[in-house]
DNA sequence: TTGAAAGCGCTAACAG
DNA sequence: CTGTTAGCGCTTTCAA
């Protein structure tokens, strides 16, 4: 037996194709007799609508495409995962694009809404996946799309109309130094994320006008520009460890970071926190279980993912945007990686 | 302007669609002239043609399912990972479903085929996400799937026809095995994964082959049963640490059990692995890095997600299957810890 | 409330 | 090599 279609069914049932199709898919339309009767044969005949045929007719594919630079990521794969199950809860699919960090597959995946495979675009990225001709020319519009933690840097005209979900970065940037500062550090590095994310300006900016707050003086020098990995951790903490006026305390810009650079401060003989001190971001499951504990700062994964996709929602159906920019709460959780500034010597 | 089809791209060139189709998707029965024409206007009007009128009408759609119990597991991500990427290096996207492990998300995942939505599956689980009427049912037809790292345990007939990718999960949970009693311990526990899951079964089995080689007496109350995560890990250790005969080594079958379970160690006075050894599976990014780093059982993330896909798209294309399943190598790594087991009291 | 018919955008016979 | 034509399976006017 070959897949049933529609017409099959209603041929079965001696009525017409839009009978069928409006008991299933717009069952108020129709009679209480004519949707039970057709729910019940398609339910028996075992038929599922071809929903390519479907979004065919109607322009509408129910699909999300998510650009994300590295879905192993432990703290985006959370938010990930919390985005696909509200899509589902909302009949959204979610196609996953893994661009590496390659400009040439955001293109890929921010053509896909032009080829009809999704509705839209969730992007964890500060660039638009589009060329930039594309971007300037006259008939460029905007597809329905929602930022995820990271905001955009371009054109404000285009960022101005997507909306961003995220923790206030320079609020998290300037706690996790004042946490430090408080516990009597003066001299603190920063590992960064890459450097052009506007997430690591803002946090940066944080880190700022906690020293400032401080009376202490900022030294570029202490900006450590790496990416949100454990391998950059690793590798700029080496670094660290060679520089004349060795810091006391590290703010890493993520959790991982922070992982990278406590194991090599132990494989150098430092311990954590009576050497130096290391203050996280994300609050990933692990944080807790690492040794020593690590302070973070959290970040709502679940919440993250799924006002996302509220947002898109939103957006899709053209539905009055409240707030361009829905900024959620972060929390610091101190842990056992940073303690009082040792003594100068 | 609104979207420019192949219908207008066609008028404006003079030409019938057909030769636009053909041009684009097929260059090589087209003229030179006509293909460099067309595909220079395509290129210059930004034409995209609209994929859900070449599905419907090709009924390929170039996506695959990939039906996943957790998306933010570290091991799991990273075969992903590997598989997305290799997926869109041969045309296909991938569209990932999280079943946070229940059965309901599973038939919606499973149901995607049937509305074309998908071609095929590429499955991470044990159950075939169809219900049991259906697969009984007289018309019943496996679509194309691949079954990665996990086997399926149903009808044998069916899952015989289901390519599976993964390693030797018994030579796995037996080198893990020997390399503890190498080291003298006798009195080993397990912390297992799902209780129906095979590949804990398999290991399982080379646990017991490798204690039976030993001369070492099977004891069932050293099987804890629990989960692929770092809670697990941490719950059952507090259990295994209040058993009479303590076991002086622990195989964790995942590095997240192993994870948990050293914290919880360590949050008990114990030292690893002066007291306790403990051995992973799957040599995660992070195991190195845990204090201590942690001796495990590593297996080739990015090799599983990219064979998973090619032997995907043997089926889907209906090539012959040489091997019905691809069994990739694991790899102990020795790191601290384990140790050689205290001398008794 | 239901049915007939058009058509979403594309591809693939088939003819020329 | 190119054009004509007929659908793929569905939804949605429109008319009855």
């Amino acid at each position: 037996m070959s897949e049933l279609g529609i017409k099959e069914l209603a041929e079965s049932l001696g009525i017409s194709v839009s009978s069928v199709s409006r008991a299933l898919s717009n069952p108020e339309r129709v009679s209480a007799k004519m949707r039970e009767r057709v729910q019940a044969a398609a339910e028996a005949a075992g038929y599922r609508p071809n929903k390519l045929g479907a979004s065919l007719r109607t322009s509408k594919t129910n699909n999300i495409i998510a650009i994300i630079p590295d879905i192993s990521d432990t703290f985006i794969a959370g938010v990930i995962r919390s985005l696909e199950r509200t899509a589902t809860e909302h009949g959204y699919s979610v196609l996953f694009g893994d661009t590496h960090g390659s400009r040439e597959r955001e293109l890929i995946y921010g053509d896909m809404v032009k080829t009809r495979q999704a509705d839209g675009i969730i992007l964890f990225s500060h660039r638009l996946p589009f060329t930039d001709r594309e971007i300037a020319s006259e008939k460029f519009k905007l597809p329905p799309m929602v930022n995820s933690c990271e905001s955009l840097c371009c054109d404000p005209d285009l960022s101005s109309d997507i909306p961003l979900v995220s923790i206030d970065n320079v609020a998290a940037g300037k706690e996790a130094t004042e946490h430090l500062i408080g516990l009597g550090h003066t001299n603190i590095a920063v590992i960064t994320g890459d450097r052009e994310s506007p997430s690591v300006g803002q946090r940066l900016k944080g880190y700022q006008a906690a020293l400032a707050d401080a009376g202490i003086p900022f030294q570029e020098k202490l900006i450590y520009y790496g990416s949100y990995t454990l391998e950059a951790g690793r590798r700029i903490t080496k670094e660290i460890l060679q520089a004349k006026d060795r810091p006391t305390a590290i703010f890493c810009m993520c959790d991982e970071i922070a992982f990278g650079s406590m194991s090599t401060l132990k494989d150098n003989g430092f311990q954590v926190p009576e050497d130096i001190s290391i203050i996280g971001v994300d609050g990933i499951r692990f944080a807790e279980y690492f040794s020593p504990s690590l302070t973070t700062i959290a970040q709502p994964e679940a919440d993250i993912g799924r006002l996302c996709v509220e947002a898109f929602l939103d957006v899709v159906n053209q539905r009055p945007v409240e707030e361009k920019s829905i900024v959620l709460p972060h929390q610091l959780i101190v842990r056992n990686s940073t303690g009082p500034a040792p003594e100068r010597r």
